[in-house]
RNA sequence: GCCGACGUAGCUCAGCUGGUAGAGCACUUCACUCGUAAUGAAGGGGUCCGGGGUUCGAGUCCCCGCGUCGGCUCCA
């Protein structure tokens, strides 16, 4: 058969020739480097023969290709780690092994009473690397599933016998699974799809990180495994870039940076509720503000509604039936109340305490409306998984036919506001899930309009089913941290259910009653996880407008402090978060704190300055930009605020 | 909630195999009055997360609880 190489030269193979006989029929050299090959897009052992039929676009993989590559030595050092932990823990049962982004992972089963933690990780690489060293090749071989059941009952690898079952169950019936494939290297077989390098010496670097839980088959109701993380590189230089990368990453962590700029801390005393320190409150009441004004010419309008509610609201809306688990529930003269979760369901009940028409509609609720989950102790993580947080929040009350323009507005909404902080997000379109309220013919209409908005707006996303809210589909914008977690900011969910629930209606032209449609949407979610965020996209140099503190005046001496307080009295006056440090401490180390607190502008003060009625502005990183008359400095920190300007760079230049 | 690790001064952390606590920074006071990333000295500050237990004696060992961290499950 022919194949097409990358640069568009034809290889002629004669059938049944290998991944590795096409490297050697290419080079020599490329045969020592080849890793795997791909035809057609899949990538194939070196040892297998090459597939035919197809258009025969071959390409070789060798260290340099990236991705792919780290992949297949990541999934071969996943190997080498079950191989060495069978053999120093007897016992041990192995379950999955996989490549992920970054690394790989491997869970296992460790008899009763082992513990596994990172102290062990030394012995354990000791004897992967003599299996590396030992340069074992990785043979595939398919064997009748009956072989490989035998071979996984006989060593009571209970696991992979359940695998092997599924894999037979599972497969279509226009495919029965009757072979699975197996890959050995040194003494250790393990059923595996592959790829795999040709040998475990092509795993040049590799590190264990860390140890975690993870759900057999991430069921919660089945056994918890042990998983370890790990990760693999071709040089020692590459693994050490990406180990101070993730140290790097770390540095910028939002709960560090929350510390370090004084701006919040969290007590034992409200686990998963943030103390706002000053400068955090204002960042915060920037953020809301920043929402009211963007919300207001838009067309928004602020309501404001309970915190606590009887559970009747909670049973009209279907929460109790759903979340009452997750939900702060307190009695009151015999009645249960609830903590509200969620704004919906009080501003549903909003709409229906005074009539509407038409012409009313579409009606822009909106509510930066203080909620609390109990959200269970595992899952929080600083200011991005809270159980009390405030949320951007807003109901729009429309028609059917307005739909789409009012989907599409707060899309674009959305993008208006990232681009304020030049955030890159993607959407993510979520359909109905197993468990849900209202018809499927509802659901079909919704999951249309959604779908319909997103290609109106020609917006690329992904789509994932079975996602959505129970009462409705949902559009979701999500955003990565500095470890690279996702996490979501925006969310536009479409409701038809809560409407008829709350029986809420508007008057028709036709002067007929009619339900209207729900659109519930968040932009920055919680005004506590867009904090975090934030704070780690910026690494803490949030901008001006946002900075905790903005200013702050550095007196030289003590006979400027009273200058000093006349320039910080003017600008606090405007508005303009601004400091005093009359420590008696030398300028230099008046900087060094002004510096390590990340603060935008410090204006050095002494004589020079006194006399002329200038500030000496000196940047944050930029370091001394020179003096200019204090009139000029507040003129234009006024505009950089006002503008919300990103970057204040050369902002004391003309 | 589940698995594992961790919890010592306001913060970051040290404290070997059990012998009743230490550093740096921060804070207070004093001296210095300083021109763009740390002036010097002195001082105050701890229920060693909480509760039980073992022991002559527990920050240290064991058990339970709480919290935090890394994951898993979940996330209206």
């Amino acid at each position: 058969m022919e194949y097409l190489l990358p640069n568009g030269d034809r290889l002629s193979l004669p059938d049944g020739a290998t991944g590795a006989d096409a490297a050697a029929a290419i080079g020599p050299g490329l045969a020592r480097a080849a890793l795997a090959i791909k035809v057609d897009g899949v990538t194939y052992d070196l040892a297998r023969p090459l597939p035919t039929g197809g258009e025969g676009r071959i390409e070789i993989l060798t260290e340099r290709s990236g991705e792919e590559a780290l992949e297949l030595i990541r999934h071969d050092a996943a190997h080498v780690f079950a191989e060495a932990m069978l053999e120093l823990y007897p016992g041990v049962q192995i379950s999955i092994g996989a490549p992920i982004e970054n690394g790989f992972y491997y869970d296992l089963d460790l008899p009763d009473g082992v513990t596994l933690n990172e102290e062990d990780f030394p012995a354990i690489e000791a004897r992967m690397r003599e299996h590396i060293e030992a340069d074992e090749p990785f043979v595939r071989e398919d064997v009748p599933v009956a072989v490989a059941l035998d071979r996984y009952r006989g060593a009571g690898q209970s696991y992979k016998v359940e695998l092997i079952e599924d894999l037979v169950k599972n497969a279509p019936a226009d495919a029965p699974v009757e072979t699975v494939s197996l890959y050995t290297n040194g003494d250790f077989v393990d059923l595996c799809r592959g790829p795999h390098a040709p040998t475990t010496k092509r795993i040049r670097a590799f590190k264990l990180q860390s140890v975690a839980g993870a759900y057999w088959r991430g069921d919660s109701n089945r056994k918890m495994l042990t998983r370890v993380y790990g990760t693999a590189f071709f040089s020692q230089r590459e693994l050490d870039e990406h180990l101070e990368r993730l140290e790097r990453a770390r540095q910028n962590d939002h709960r560090r940076l929350g510390q370090q700029l004084g701006m919040f801390a969290f007590s034992e005393v409200s686990p998963g509720a943030a103390f706002w320190f000053p400068g955090g409150a204002a960042v915060f009441n920037e953020l809301v503000r920043l929402s009211r004004e963007m919300g207001r010419d838009r067309g928004y309008v602020e309501a404001k509604t309970p915190q606590v509610y009887d559970s009747s609201l909670w049973k009209t809306s279907g929460h109790w039936d759903k979340y009452d688990a997750n939900m702060f529930v307190t009695e009151y003269e015999e009645q249960q109340m609830a903590l509200k979760p969620m704004n919906c369901p009080g501003h549903a009940k909003l709409f229906s305490m005074q009539p509407h028409s038409y012409r009313d509609l579409p009606l822009r609720l909106w509510e930066p409306g203080l909620l609390h989950r109990r959200e269970p102790s595992g899952t929080l993580h600083g200011l991005l998984r809270v159980r009390h947080f405030a949320q951007d929040d807003s109901h729009i009350f429309c028609t059917e036919d307005q739909i789409q323009e009012e989907v599409a507005g707060v899309l674009q909404f959305a993008f208006d506001t990232y681009r304020l902080f030049e955030l890159d997000v993607r959407l993510e379109l979520s359909t109905r899930p197993e468990q849900r309220i209202g018809s499927d013919e509802l659901w079909d209409r919704s999951e249309a309009a959604l779908e319909s908005a997103l290609a109106g707006l020609g917006l690329e996303y992904t789509i994932n089913e079975g996602d959505g809210a129970f009462y409705g589909p949902k559009i979701d914008i999500h955003m990565t941290d500095s470890l690279g977690r996702s996490w979501q900011l925006g969310t536009c969910q479409l409701d038809y259910n809560m409407p008829e629930r709350f029986g809420l209606a508007y008057t028709g032209a036709d002067n007929a009653e009619h339900r209207p449609v729900m659109i519930h949407r968040a932009l920055m979610g919680s005004y506590e996880r867009f904090i975090g965020i934030l704070l780690e996209h910026f690494g803490g140099e949030l901008p001006v407008w946002l900075a905790p503190l903005q200013v702050i005046v550095l007196p030289i001496a003590d006979r400027h402090n009273s200058y000093g307080r006349s320039l910080r009295d003017r600008m606090a006056a405007l508005d303009i978060r601004v400091e005093l440090d009359d420590r008696t401490e030398s300028v230099g180390r008046k900087i060094r704190d002004a510096e390590v607190r990340k603060v935008p502008f410090m204006l050095v003060i002494g004589d020079r300055e006194q006399a002329s009625g200038e500030v000496g502005v000196r940047e944050h990183r930029a370091g001394d930009v020179g003096a200019v008359p204090a009139e000029e400095f507040i003129r234009r920190i006024s505009e950089l605020i006002a503008t919300r300007a990103l970057r204040h760079d050369r902002a004391s230049e003309g």
